[in-house]
DNA sequence: TTTCTTGCCGAAACCGGTTTCGTAACTGAT
DNA sequence: ATCAGTTACGAAACCGGTTTCGGCAAGAAA
């Protein structure tokens, strides 16, 4: 009595079954199981036979088979934001191609999802859950405040952030050192004698800004250099909000000679604000950026920025996500890199001082 | 007797299963499964009333417990590749919100692997198809010729191209019409002015270049002009060998007033070119192409271009794959959608004659 | 009435694993 | 030699479903 069936199971399901393992060891499956899975009550002579044994025969267990029994099914679970402005676009590819190795290395799989964000991702989040289609989850882009995480933490369900959070509570973590870079980025500039620098930052819903931000005035405490609160600004996280705010800072009256980016994609419309009043990228304005995107290898002078690596972001998020399903404490699974600085043309010695440039600003509007 | 454990699997495993629902019932749970699943055996009456208490009870089935049985899992398989030359990149965000969105409506989930092509793709598919993390594939970027589509069906597994095959076989596809939008775009430059027009195609390993090709021969022969074959090129994948092909047309004794792609990101070369040479995009040199890629929009002048709805094209293709594994025939699951002419301002009258271009270049080499 | 269908459901096997429990055989101490 | 304690495995239950099989009851045909 077959109901409406589909496509035919292909005949060929002639996977090799834990009980094939057991009949040919003279074993019951219950002892090659327990062999496979290092129970202490399985002598090591029994255990290696059954490894090598189950080896040659290439026997490897249906993960939902066990899943069933286990509640773990060796499946990775990332769920992406589909509207975000920008940034995450470019990366993607690097991003899943880095967690997509790691998983297929450690014979996991990767569960992806994509929705429009807040409480339609959390839903997603559980749905998938709750099916058990995944053991836990990669966080990427941490929000200061992360329903995600917090979800996930009433929920016991395991999973690693894509940045750090304000208060660190027990969890995982991945990131890059965003505010090393910034750091950095202001010893340049001031190496190359800039003293007003201002800074663009990205939205303050994500955690990452405040960290940038930070590095920030530490670049500038270190250089001696003062900050001027109305050379800092935030929100930028397309071209079209970047030109707005650089537009923004130059019409100061003591305008910046150089502006610091923490998102390249804001960076981008430096290029648009510097056409529209007819400044120099990298002599009459400098600007140096984050994130390393391929648009900064187009746009003349290239875009000076710290580049991230996302593949091996995506690889050690995946890692450190295994480990913790596994059993692992979170907060010994934290791990930071760093960015590197890719050099293009945007970023040099001020032509102008800032008097020059505010009359060249004055003259342009 | 427990071995090394991992997390504690949430006590809050309290899923509603099917014999909670059978119990519920006073029926069996062998019962209530038939009735789910549409037995001819099962009353009518039983059937609506347990499809009524399942649905207020929350029921929703283990997709892997029911795989154990079925070899089915409701889950989409995706191979992407990683070292692609460019334009897949683009699209992939919008893509997988596609297929994601249309599987989680029909409660499917997406399972996403990347590798970096040829055997080691196929290794990958095979993993995944052995392991039974996928029902069925979408194949994108179809080639000409597919060892991914003989795998499958070797293997006997469904799936669904994204394009077409050169030959027919029996299996199902998405496509945009490509030829279509080459054919028009041929025609809009002809009705502009244009006589001489080149076409530079895209790698001759995939598919939609020879479609691609074709429409261009339709449109030239539609609006009464030769093709000139020393001004049909291919192999043009990047920004790179794009702007290369352009200069190789363009040092033709009779270069063309026009220029068609098959393939944006190649487009993009031609801007290279011609800043190097010294012509006006739009004026000098018109060019059309193919893709919609945001990158389109941030040249100057914006690059005319068909734009293709990613999104939507990975919704279709994951509907039609979860109808093929549900049992409809291959061939009668096959769908084409229209790309959407995105006027920039690449393309215009001529402003030089052919001879006149000649010149231009010349004097400028 | 009797017999044959047919409709409808319960019982039980089954899928491929994991985990608990019980026990035979081997220690080692008395 | 006896007895308690280990060691190492078999047996069987279990996970959450699906599918086969058998049989009861009601209706149809004889």
């Amino acid at each position: 009595m077959k109901a409406a069936p589909g496509i035919e199971v292909s005949p060929s399901a002639d996977r090799v079954t834990i009980s094939d393992v057991a009949d040919a060891l003279g074993l019951t499956k219950g002892t090659v199981s327990r062999a496979l899975n290092n129970y202490p009550d399985i002598s090591d002579a029994t255990r290696q036979r059954v490894a090598r044994t189950a080896e040659s025969m290439g026997y490897r267990p249906l993960a939902h088979a066990q899943a069933i029994r286990t509640g773990r099914s060796r499946a990775i679970g990332l769920v992406l934001q589909t509207d975000v402005a920008g940034a995450q676009r470019p990366f993607l590819s690097d991003f899943l191609a880095g967690v997509s190795n790691a998983a297929s290395d450690a014979s996991w799989t990767l569960t992806v999802a994509m929705s429009s964000g807040g409480n339609e991702m959390l839903a997603t989040m559980r749905r998938l859950i709750e099916e058990r289609k995944a053991d836990g989850f990669i966080v990427p882009r941490t929000l200061a405040e992360d329903a995600r995480a917090t979800l996930l933490n009433s929920l016991k369900v395991p999973f690693v952030l894509y940045g750090r959070l304000r208060e660190i509570g027990d969890c995982a973590w991945f990131d890059i050192l965003g505010e090393e870079a910034m750091r950095k980025a202001v010893a340049r500039l001031a190496g190359q004698g800039h003293s007003r620098i201002g800074f663009v930052n990205g939205g303050m819903e994500y955690n990452f800004s405040y960290l940038r931000e930070e590095g920030f005035r530490v670049g500038m405490q270190e250089a001696g250099l003062k900050v001027d609160e109305n050379l800092v600004v935030n929100g930028a996280m397309t071209r079209e909000v970047g030109r707005d705010k650089v537009v923004e800072l130059l019409a100061h009256d003591k305008p910046p000679t150089a502006v610091l980016f923490a998102v390249d994609m804001a960076a981008l419309g430096a290029y648009d604000a510097a056409e529209a009043i007819g400044l120099q990228i990298g002599q009459d304005l400098s600007v140096i950026s984050y994130d390393g995107i391929p648009e900064c290898a187009w746009v003349r002078p290239k875009l000076t920025s710290f580049r991230v690596d996302s593949k091996m972001a995506g690889g050690r998020l995946a890692e450190l996500l295994i480990r913790h399903v596994r059993g692992e404490h979170p907060s010994t699974l934290r791990e930071t890199a760093h960015a590197m600085l890719w050099p293009g043309g945007s970023d040099g010695p001020p032509r102008l001082t800032t008097e020059e440039l505010a009359n060249r600003v004055a003259g342009a509007i």
